[in-house]
This record gives structure tokens, sequence and C-alpha cells, in this order.
DNA sequence: AAGTTTGTACAGTGTAAACTGTACGTAAAA
DNA sequence: TTTTACGTACAGTTTACACTGTACAAACTT
């Protein structure tokens, strides 16, 4: 029962990390090959990282590219060592939640933009229309505001908490 | 050019919008339908809102349930009527922000506990190790703390977020 | 130089999920 | 009661995507 062995307890831990891992939109391959990096603080080679993952080369291949192109791992080098070695970042919260909250803060501000325009089209063209499109296109106008509204309060809260947590 | 129908701009705002809705794990059609329900402020029938989705009744039926059990949409009663009507919450932010931070709390602090035992696990079988593998413990043992630290840090956000948002 | 080793592009495969149409149970209308 | 209308269960189909193996290019070794 109390008989397990450090690769087993190893093992859980990944599984458990991978999970929150996933949280962040990250799929859950990629997700467990980050936690495998992570735990094996030192730098691993595609080989390795395909064997501990249980994928083929190519697989991981892909998934540690997309693992670096989000600053979650880098390439490191080093001498004497001909195959490429990948590392997970050490700073866990900084990382993710940096990428989180810019992730969340640019597609809200990006989609109220657009709206805004919506906005102001609306706005533009409301003489054109006939008696009974003026009344359609209030009700547009209102759900619009309400959406802008919408979006407005989800930029605050996460400039928000961009501004409390910690460097 | 400034000739557009009210229905396509009316389109134009969904698709807008349905974007917003998926940055909430909700998945593209779902999105799609939550927007359509919202734009059009007033109740809809199954075959309605399958005729503006351009989807079969059944996908929409199923689609519409998720949405019932998000909360995201509620079905209402109309005297008279004899199809289901359903109409979205009107409350976007939140509907949307609640279940969002309680998502995010639950699995980080589910996580957490998950993480802890482990670390106990590891505590109390440290020595049961040879003198190589308690180096190794030691190891795995740094990394969870490292990550109890992330979790924890991330309920404290979540929490934060909780208590100053407006209600 | 030829011969290895390593990373990656690409085409094909397997699989899970989204979607559809049919078929049926239940409730309303006749 | 019979007939019609509606919602949904279910099986089959399509689609999207993760994954694999092969094949090749670039870099290293000899």
């Amino acid at each position: 029962m109390s008989e397990n062995h450090l690769e087993d307890i190893s093992n859980l831990i990944i599984t458990e990390f991978a999970k929150t891992v996933e949280m962040f939109d990250i799929n859950p391959s990629e997700a467990r090959l980050f936690a495998i990096l992570y735990i094996e603080g030192t730098p691993m080679t595609l080989d390795e990282m395909s064997d501990a993952l249980g994928k083929s080369k190519t697989s991981v291949n892909t998934g540690i590219r997309t693992l670096v192109d989000l600053n979650l791992a880098e390439r490191v080098w080093r001498k004497g060592v001909r195959k490429d070695l990948y590392k997970a970042d050490e700073n866990l919260y900084r990382k993710f939640m940096n990428s989180f909250i810019h992730k969340w803060i640019d597609a809200a501000s990006r989609q109220k933009s657009s709206l805004i325009e919506i906005e102001k089209k609306l706005q533009e063209d409301f003489f054109n229309n006939t008696e009974t499109e003026k009344e359609e296109a209030n009700i547009l106008y209102k759900r619009v505001k309400e959406m802008i509204a919408f979006h407005h309060s989800l930029e605050s809260v996460f400039h928000e908490i961009k501004s409390t947590k910690k460097t």
C-alpha cells in the first residue's frame, strides 16, 4: 500500500499538474509534456520526451514547438550535446498568468472595438431605414450597447488582476 | 457600401459576440446559439433556432440543453404557445463571470488538495528510500511545493476577482 | 569525401466529437 | 378516438484533429 515507488509518485504528480496546465487552454498532450519537463528540472532531448510521453518523436516535436511559441518552454544549449535540449520555464505563475491575462485583455478589447464599429454603423445608417426597420435597429442598438458594456467590464476586471498580481 | 441591411448587421454582431462567448469554454455552435438568442431578445422555438443557426433541430436541441445546464439560457412558457420557448439570460456579466470564476477556484483548490496529498506521501515514505532515491525524492518534493504555491496563487487571484467584482 | 545522426515536412491513418435523419413516445388538437 | 405536432433517443455519417511513419535536408563525425 505505502509501497509506492518514486516513479509512480512522479507520474501522479505529472498527471495532476497536467490537469491544471490544461485549464490554460493547452491540449492534453502538450500539457503533459510541459508537466514532464517541469518535474524533470533538467533539460530534455526530443527522444527523452518522446519516451517519457509515450508519443512519437514527430508528435513531441510539434508539441514542444507550441510550448516554445507560448513561451512556456525554451531551447537551451549545452556544450558537447548534439541534440536539441528543452526545458520548462521555471516561473509558473508569472508565465501562465501573464499569457492568460493578456489573452483576455486583447480579446476583450478587440471585440469591443469591433462592436463599437458596428454601433457607429447603426447610428449612421439609422435614417435610411423605414419606420419598421427603425424599430428593429433600435433593438439591435440596445443589444450592442449591452455587449460593449460587457466587454468593458471584462477589460476592467483583467486589468485589475494584472495590476494586483505580484510580479 | 453603406447599403448594409439590418440582417447583415445583426449577423455581424452575432458573429463577433459569439467569439467572446467562445472564450468561456463554450463550443462554437453553442456560442453562436447563445449569441442568436441574446440578440433576439424574445424567446425562440427550436425550429426558429434551427433555422437561424443553420443546423438540424436535433443539434439545436442538444445545444440548448447544454446552455440551459450552464445556466446561460432558460426555458420560458407563454400562454397559447405549444412549442418550447427558450431565451438567453440577460445578465451577461454576472452569469459568465460567476461560472468562470467558480470553475477556476474549484479546479485550483481541488488540484492543490491532490498535490498536498502527494506531498504528504512523499514525506511519509521518505525514510524507506535508499540514499540515491532520497536525493530524487527531495527534488520531487521541491517541485511539488512549487506547484502547490502556484495553485495557491491561482486561488488567491480568483478569490480576489470574486470579491472585487460588482454584483 | 562519405557516412551518421538529428530535426522536421508531409501524407496518411485512426479516433473522437459534431452533426444529421429517422423513429418513436408523449401531448395537444380534431 | 384518431390524427397531428413536437421533443428527443439513437444509430449512422461526416468532419476535424491528434498522431504516426516515412522521407528528406541540414548538421555533425569520420
